[in-house]
DNA sequence: TGATAATAATTGCAATTGCAACTATAATTT
DNA sequence: AAATTATAGTTGCAATTGCAATTATTATCA
């Protein structure tokens, strides 16, 4: 099977690296990826915390799909939930102590992976070019929301 | 939220990207992309047909979840399963005239969406240095197969 | 040949996801 | 201010996925 546009490169490229990413993890008995990146959206954003929908917004998942991604965490107290103070709908989600250290112990597996699979094989130009053009590309898909 | 390199970038954008397709899909009352998927491998391979696990490969799916996904589309008479008669563990897929008409038909929304969200934005040059560099990630996750 | 290992595909079951409905609160309108 | 609409987050339930085990058949090799 030889892939001929783009786009389908792209997707297919997405498939297998993620999947063999999934199995790094795993293979060191680590979390998936999608923990990886709720855990460093929250240690990223000020005072270690954000909003419920601040959060799926920045990791792409369905709101439904969060609260029930942020429950796994919290019971296993990666993560922990405050009530906002100020909006009494809402909901901070804070990442604890042990959040930090299991985002510290998953990074190194996650980047050999990267390293390994994809940026080893960007030579810097390209890796520029590419960075611009998806940013280019995600910028566009927030405006033109259909 | 800023993403700044490039491995971040590439999975946003497809989270973004595939959303709003799978979103467009279902707007027009069409199957989603897996569904797509299958029917385009189906429909370019010779004889329209091919053995269970080439299909998965194809397609990047679990041979379970291959399973699966054409029941589903057998039960919608897209496909339809044969038994193999050399190797008798083996099934065939086929796709079907219905099959053929349903990829043709969700084809146009599809393209669509792909040349409004992704295609329109990248330049002529970006464009093939990116399908170079994706086709080596691609390459090279063949071989080292950690 | 007969035994052993490998491959093809499916199945059972638990975990995750998607979608629509729901609860509570906040913002807007008249 | 009361009524209406919008937003935040969660929940129920069905559909999909992931993983390990299972069945059937084919390939290997002692």
């Amino acid at each position: 099977m030889t892939l001929t546009s783009t786009w389908a490169l792209f997707l297919t490229t997405h498939a297998v690296l993620v999947e063999k990413i999934e199995a790094a993890l795993k293979k060191a008995d680590l979390p998936p990826l999608t923990w990886y990146d709720v855990l460093w959206a929250l240690e990223r954003a000020p005072e270690h915390r954000l909003r419920m929908h601040e959060l799926a917004q920045g990791v792409v998942l369905s709101r439904s799909n969060l609260t029930r991604l942020v429950d796994r965490l919290e019971t296993a107290r990666l993560v922990k939930r405050i009530q906002a103070t100020d909006d009494k709908r809402g909901a901070y989600s804070v990442i604890t102590p042990a959040g930090l250290a299991m985002r510290t112990r998953m990074w190194p597996i996650y980047l050999r992976e990267i390293e390994n699979l994809f940026n080893a094989h960007l030579k810097p130009a390209e890796d520029a070019v590419m960075r611009e053009a998806l940013r280019r590309i995600l910028k566009a898909s927030r405006i033109a929301d259909d």
